[in-house]
DNA sequence: TTTTGATTTGAAAGCGCTTTCAAATGATAA
DNA sequence: TTATCATTTGAAAGCGCTTTCAAATCAAAA
C-alpha cells in the first residue's frame, strides 16, 4: 500500500506541459495561445508577450501530432532514395534537408536500395507518417504509387531527371542528352568502338536515359553500340574493376568508355592503372557525376558534372512554395557541363 | 449561387477513409478495428478476417498523427548527424535507417554540419514531431539538450564514441585508444616526428579523443606532439592538401602524419604525388575510417577501420528494444582494426 | 443445469491541439 | 454622442484514433 504521488494538483500536473497550461499562466484562452504559435500578428502584442513568456516560464512544447491531427498538416516532408550512403545521393539530401530545416519543415528520410517493392513500402509508411509532401527519385515506378500519393491529397515532385511531357512535376536533367553530349565529345576525339559501364537497367530510368543518349549519338554517327561492348553491374568501384577486366579482354577491346557513374569509373581507372593499361592512351574514360574524387584522382576523370545539390535544393524550394499556396512553375530542367580532363583522349593509332 | 456537392451523406463521405468507415464496413466497433491494427491476436479470426477485408476494400490508412496523439507514440526515430553527405556518416546513416525501418519506425534525420546551435535546434524540432527516441553523434554536447530530451522521457542513444563512465547510452568505439594504437605503430616504425591532421576540435569530441590518444602514444615514448605539428581545418580533400603544403615546408617536416579522418589524408596523398614527395618515402600517412577509397588508392592507405555501419545497426538495435520495453545491456564498445598497407613505411634515413 | 472465470466486444471518454463562430472590444465616421 | 465596421477574443466542437471499463459471450467446471 504505497503512497503514490500519482494525483497531482490541477494547477500543476506532473505530466506533460499543455497549451492549456500556458493559456492559464497566460491568463488568456487556450485559443489565443495558439493563435500566437501559428499567426502571432493577429494577437494583441501585450497577450502576445504574455503568453511568450508563459511559454518560456514553463518550457512548452507544442504537441506535433495534436497538432497535426487538428490541422491536418504535419511540416513533415518524405524523401525516398535510391542511397543514401553515398556523395551523391547525400549531397542531394543534405541540401534538401537544410532547404526543408530553413522553412521550418522536418524531413523524413529512407533508402530503397533500388528496390521498388522498398520504395512503395516506404512511400506507404511516410504516407502513414502523415507527410506534407513527398520527393522521389526518378519517375519509372508503379502507378500505384502515384495514385497513393494522389488519394492522400499532397504534394511531390520527382528528382534526378528532368520532363517535358511527363505527367509528374520534376527537378533534374536530361540525362539522355547529357550522355549524347558525352559520347559525341568521345566520337569527336576519333572513337569508334566505345563501350558503355552501366548500372542495373531495370527499374532505373536515369541509367536507361543514359544508354538512350549514348545511342542516339551511335546512331547519329552511322554506328551501333554492339552488344558485348554493353556491362550492366551494380554501381560499385569493384563492379567497374570487373567490367574493365572483361571488357579489355575481348578480341577488340573498346578504345574508350562511357560510365553510367563515377565509381564504375573509379574502378576502371585503378584497374586500368593495375594492369597497366594506359588511360587515356590505351582506353579513354568519361563518367557522369563529378563528385569530389573527379579532380582528384590520377588521370583526372573526364565527366558531365551533375547538379546534385542544386537539385536537392530546387526540389526543397518547389515543394515549399506548392505548399505555401504558390502554384511554382514547374522547374526548368537544369544544367549539366561536360567537363574534361586528363582521362579522355584520342583512340590510339 | 453555385450549388456544392460538399455535404456527402454520412454512408460514403467525400474525403479520408477512417477507421469508422472501416468499422461500418466489417460490422464491428472502431474498438475493434483498431485492436485489429494494435492487436490482432485479440480478437476473434472471424472479425478480423471481416475488418482486413473491410481495410483492403476501402483502402485504408491510418491516420499516424492520430495514432500518435491518441497513443502517445509516434512510431517515428530522430537521428542528427554532422553530416550526412559522405560515405562515413551515410553508411551509419543507411544502417540506422535500415534497420529502423525493419522494426517498422521511421527515420527522421537532419545534419547539424557540426555546429551545436544546430544540432540544439533540430532536436527540439524532433521533439515536438514527437519522436519516440532519439540518436545523436557524440557525446559533448549542451547538458540542455539532454535535459530536452530527458523532459520528454524518451530513450536516446549517442555514437561514435564509446563511454565508459559516462553518463549517457553510448554506441561506438574508443577514439583515444584507437588514435594511440595508430600512433604506437607510427613510433615502433622509427617515426619520431608525427604531425597531426586533425579536423575542427572545437565541439568535436572524437577529434579531440584521437588527439589525446596521440599525445598519449607520444608520451609513452618520452616525446611530446609539438605545437607546429598540429594543424586543423574542416574535413575536406582540399584542407588535406593545404595541410600537407604547410606541414612539408616546415624546417623541420614530419616524417609521418596522422589524419584524423580520412578525407584529410587523401588530400595529403594527392598533393604529395603532385608535389613529388614520397609516400611512405619520404613521409608515412596514415588515417582513420578506412572508406571504400582507402585500399584502392596508391599508395594503399593504412587506416584504422571503424565500424559505421556496426554503429548504425546497432544503435538503432539498442533503441529498439528500449522501446519494445526491454532494458538492453548498455552496449560494448566496438572494434577497430589497424589495417596496414601501403602509405606508411620506415622514416628516411 | 448453473456457476465461474476467461475471452471478446462496444460505448464513451479523452489525447492536445486548431478553427469556426459569435461575442466583445476598439476605432472611426456620422 | 451614437452608429458602423474592423479587429481581438473565447467557447466549444471536433481532428481520427486508443484505451478503459463494464457488459456480453463463451467454454469449462460443478
Amino acid at each position: 500500500m504505497a503512497i503514490s504521488s500519482e494525483s497531482a494538483s490541477k494547477s500543476s500536473p506532473a505530466g506533460r506541459v499543455t497549451l492549456d497550461d500556458v493559456a492559464h499562466l497566460a491568463q488568456v484562452s487556450p485559443a489565443t495561445v495558439s493563435r500566437c504559435l501559428n499567426r502571432p500578428e493577429s494577437v494583441n502584442l501585450e497577450k502576445r508577450t504574455r503568453v511568450k513568456q508563459a511559454i518560456q516560464a514553463l518550457g512548452y512544447v507544442p504537441h506535433g501530432a495534436a497538432r497535426a491531427l487538428a490541422s491536418n498538416q504535419s511540416r513533415m516532408v518524405g524523401a525516398v532514395f535510391p542511397a543514401i550512403d553515398n556523395t551523391l545521393f547525400g549531397a542531394s539530401l543534405d541540401a534538401f534537408q537544410r532547404t526543408m530545416s530553413d522553412a521550418d519543415y522536418t524531413v523524413i528520410v529512407a533508402s530503397s536500395t533500388y528496390d521498388p517493392a522498398r520504395e512503395k513500402q516506404h512511400v506507404r509508411r511516410m504516407l502513414q507518417s502523415g507527410i506534407d509532401a513527398l520527393m522521389l527519385v526518378g519517375l519509372a515506378r508503379d502507378d500505384e504509387i502515384y495514385e497513393l500519393i494522389r488519394a492522400h491529397g499532397i504534394p511531390y515532385v520527382t528528382v534526378w531527371r528532368s520532363a517535358d511531357h511527363q505527367p509528374h512535376p520534376a527537378v533534374g536533367f536530361d540525362n539522355c542528352a547529357a550522355a549524347e553530349h558525352l559520347t559525341d565529345y568521345l566520337f569527336s576525339l576519333g572513337h569508334e568502338r566505345i563501350a558503355v559501364f552501366s548500372g542495373i537497367l531495370a527499374d532505373n530510368d536515369r541509367a536507361q536515359d543514359r544508354l538512350a543518349g549514348v545511342r542516339k549519338s551511335y546512331a547519329k554517327h552511322g554506328h551501333k553500340l554492339a552488344d558485348q561492348y554493353l556491362i550492366e553491374r551494380p554501381f560499385g568501384v569493384e563492379q567497374g574493376r570487373e567490367m574493365l577486366r572483361l571488357i579489355m579482354s575481348q578480341d577488340a577491346p573498346p578504345t574508350a568508355i562511357f560510365c553510367g557513374a563515377e565509381p564504375l569509373a573509379y574502378g576502371a581507372i585503378f584497374e586500368a592503372a593495375a594492369q597497366n593499361i594506359a588511360v587515356p592512351g590505351q582506353v579513354s574514360i568519361a563518367a557522369f557525376d563529378d563528385t569530389w574524387l573527379a579532380a582528384q584522382i590520377s588521370p583526372k576523370l573526364t565527366t558531365v558534372r551533375t547538379p546534385n545539390m542544386e537539385i536537392g535544393e530546387e526540389a526543397a524550394k518547389y515543394l515549399i512554395a506548392t505548399l505555401s499556396g504558390v502554384q511554382p512553375p514547374l522547374p526548368r530542367p537544369l544544367e549539366t557541363d561536360l567537363i574534361i580532363r586528363e582521362s579522355t583522349g584520342r583512340p590510339p593509332a
